[in-house]
DNA sequence: CTGTTAGCGCGTTCAG
DNA sequence: CTGAACGCGCTAACAG
């Protein structure tokens, strides 16, 4: 057998045609008998022919594919984001490239320049903690591919499509499910406010409290860089000072579980004593008992919705490329207990 | 400015040269002046030249892409064992395709298909539960793709290069772990016995039993499909039959979580009445207190480790391709607490 | 409906 | 050291 390098020309010489007959055969045009085609597949499958997709991506000027970048693959988030990305692109027709930049402007760049290099049709970007200036990204107008950011987008980016997490929504929700479960004096912890989602579950702890009458109180409101430690150095400070803290509301889940797992060694009850919410990263909470109620930020959503924002841009022919698409997390809660 | 499809071609024209000689100062051919060279990268940088891969990628016949076919990217084990990948195909200069078989045969054969359409230069693949027979792997060999399995493999595929997990030997680590912590009743939460990897972790149990003159008792061995409310039923019904159980190896860390919670509700102290032990898929026994000993798959070795290994297949030009590496998962003992 | 021609952008001859 | 010419495999455009 031939080295498996089947091309159209041989199945044309096999037949006795012409190579570019075989490649309209094969690609079903409607300038073919059914009679040839029928031939066509038969021996093209006798041959073991396999469409070479460089060749055909070269000549079309289009690689079928979708470029995506990440700060890490490993981070649950983004690996189901990934995992929505895929489901979204398979079903279109797409390949998938993706990249992790680390959480490194550098990395970032290169990633962007291979993808180009590559031809990707579209790229799908969640920028990394040091993107500040997106200067980088700006030819890819230039040259006429889409970009669509998820999760993490470019403020000073004008005329950019992005699917966002609408955070200060979600905590606004999460804040008001404690308070209607009884809470009275419920503490946030925060997380860097650089970071725009920090301030937006800020925003919508503050709206809560709000327009259930409840005063704001900044010493409530701790912030931190959100880790297993903080959560229990946060919490045990605060009940040194305050004693009639009932509710807590974590920008993060690994802060909570810290808290959680302090206040029960002390023989707190939760939900029963002080009932907490968290954003969910990692699907740990799951693990834990279902004292703790989280908000499900849905990777796989966000990545299904923005890949399909992407194929949209690219398929219509005039450029919207300024959509942005807003969704609500999911409010998970595990415990229908009622507090005290 | 053109749109942004600068080629070998215009920078050529710009300078007054032929591209042929373009293309060799891009690629840094020792039959060019440095100085040219200079000129040459000059005048990409400026025109903002980026080399069409796919151009380039059929003309050398090779793509510079190494393809991945896993289960599920969303499963944890996956998407680490895919950072490894990246991480392994970033340093070699490789980009990674990736697609998911979602545990079907079918879906697994067209990604394939899809690979090979793409011309990947290599193959990973970790098959999905229904693959049983691997005839659809076959072609890759007469067409020269290199393949690698990891972790989950074909067994009826002779001379395949594989990168899997020592699971009999790990296992027989961790039951020699609760052994020298003073376990002399130890049940086995096992799996299906049709996937490998659940017959040799039982393997490990058995083997580490009788080396240190434990009989085995086949009552204390339940196989389930691992789920934590099979963890809890296991666990439930065994402590009927068994009073004096003191130690548990679970093939999953999920089942092993399900028991620990039912334990704890009973008032059963976790390690000192009760050992534990679990193999980790999901970073969630991280969350959890410290009471679990886990066994930790490091997909993101292993992920390297293929990677590498394909890459080296890639590069050789006489075929191995029949090696086999075998990773030690390592046990992380979270509990230095000894037992009663 | 089918054949002919002409590239896509690049890398590799083979001559100078 | 450099230029000219060719071709990778496929498809779009134009003929017939």
């Amino acid at each position: 057998m031939k080295k498996g390098k089947a091309t159209i020309h041989e199945i044309a010489k096999a037949l006795g045609i012409d190579s570019s007959t075989v490649s309209r055969a094969l690609n079903n045009s409607d300038r073919v008998t059914q009679k040839t085609k029928d031939k066509v597949l038969a021996k093209a499958k006798e041959l073991g022919y396999q469409r070479n997709l460089i060749a055909s991506n070269l000549r079309r000027n289009k690689s079928n594919t979708i470029g995506v970048i990440v700060p890490r693959i490993s981070r649950h988030f983004f690996s189901s984001a990934i995992a929505g990305i895929e489901e979204a692109a398979f079903l279109a027709g797409y390949n998938v490239i993706i990249s992790q930049s680390m959480e490194k402007l550098d990395r970032e760049k290169s990633s962007l320049n291979n993808l180009w290099s590559n031809r990707v049709d579209g790229i799908l970007i969640s920028v990394s903690m040091e993107t500040e200036i997106c200067d980088h990204l700006k030819f890819l107008r230039d040259n006429d591919v889409p970009l669509v950011f998820f999760d993490r987008h470019c403020p000073d980016m004008e005329q950019s499509s992005k699917v966002l997490i609408d955070d200060s929504r979600a905590s606004y929700e999460a804040v008001t499910h404690l308070i209607e479960k009884g809470c009275k004096k419920i503490v946030h912890f925060s997380g860097p406010q650089s970071l725009e989602i920090y301030k937006n579950r800020l925003k919508g702890y503050r709206r809560a409290l709000d327009e259930h009458g409840i005063p704001f109180n900044k010493d409530l409101v701790i912030t931190s860089t959100l880790m297993e430690v903080d959560g229990k150095d946060m919490i045990k400070e605060l009940m040194d000072k305050h004693k009639d803290i009932d509710g807590i509301f974590s920008a993060n889940d690994v802060a909570a579980i810290g808290a959680m797992k302090y206040l029960k060694k002390q023989g707190v009850r939760i939900p029963e004593d002080i009932a907490i919410v968290g954003f969910s990263n990692e699907p740990i909470a799951e693990a834990i008992e279902p004292s703790l109620t989280t908000i499900d930020q849905s990777g796989f959503e966000l990545g299904r919705t923005a890949c399909n924002l992407l194929i949209e841009n690219i398929n219509s022919k005039e450029k919207v490329l300024d959509r942005t698409l807003i969704l609500n997390p999911t409010l998970i809660k595990r415990e229908s207990t009622n507090r005290k």
